[in-house]
DNA sequence: GTGCTTATGTAGCGTTTGCTACGGGAACGG
DNA sequence: CCGTTCCCGTAGCAAACGCTACATAAGCAC
């Protein structure tokens, strides 16, 4: 599926890839519309899956060395792959494909709740920070795709949340 | 092309829409890929234009109002439609499709000395600070778009930057 | 053993895809 | 007037598309 995207890919090279025949994708999901939505699904329960098991025991102890370690996870090969599926479930999203929406809102919201508890201990402000650390992190990954990556680079040296 | 899509957009809606036949549309581009790649071209220099001529004559006095004032740009209709493009050019730049990736980089390329010259006057740091706004401003779109514009918000208020 | 449900292969349906072959009309240079 | 070039319509190609019809096993209930 990483390779062939999501609303792209037709069901025969889907199917070869999945070692079955584009016949049974059909018998088992009824049409190609509910075999993208259950997919997506899938995807946010395993990246919710991916978030649990990326959690550290160990909170950082500032804002600025949160955002970094965050911003180190995106970096890995996985996610960097992950990351091309994540930009078609946005854009799938934007044009009011179904089921696109929710399991972006989905994903979101459970990147959320990991970014609070991720937060460090003494913070004045653990909910608001981490909505502004995300609104930092999603700007930094887009810009990281479109070749953009120094830019955010320096937006965060100058706002003081420098990843050294 | 707004509401086709791009590389989902098949020749002959596509020319339908355009008021001629798909065989018109070969023959001007040669085929699919340079029709889209020139495509994207033009929405970048349209981009441009757009951001020329949304240049106003009085600067912000704080990057807050900055801010504000751009994010009420992003919330027009107009700019509604083509933020739904916009996700569409991200997901193609991070598939690696060809001409995606370099509209991309230029689009943001222009954003970026607009923000430098919508900047305050008297910033102390004219240039990471529109760096810093740039990534505030994707974090916050990307979130608007899957439905966390509530999240962004909260998160812009805790950061001091909020627009009331 | 006889049904019945579940699973899977083969073949093919009708449509759409990007693209081509062919031909004709309009404009223009000689 | 003739040839060339540009422009565009009609028709259609081979491939791929999502999906279906049909046959065929395998397992399980009775």
């Amino acid at each position: 599926m990483l390779e062939h995207g999501l609303g792209g890919a037709s069901l025969r090279p889907l199917a070869k890839a999945a070692g079955t025949s584009d016949r049974m994708l059909i018998y088992h999901f009824g049409n190609k519309e509910t075999l993208i939505t259950e997919l997506l699904g899938y995807i946010a329960a395993l990246y919710s899956a991916a978030l649990d098991a990326a959690i550290g025991n160990d909170r950082p102890a500032t804002r600025q060395e949160c955002l970094a370690r965050i911003l180190a996870e995106g970096r890995k090969p996985a996610m960097q792959a992950f990351l091309v599926l994540w930009w078609e479930i946005v854009a799938g999203a934007a044009r009011g494909l179904p089921g696109y929406r929710a399991a972006a809102e989905q994903m979101m919201a459970r990147q959320l709740v990991w970014l609070e508890q991720q937060m460090p201990e003494d913070d004045p402000d653990p909910a608001g920070g981490a909505r502004y650390l995300m609104t930092l992190i999603e700007g930094t990954l887009m810009l990281g795709t479109v070749g953009h990556a120094r830019t955010a680079r320096e937006g965060l040296l100058a706002s003081g949340l420098a990843p050294t």
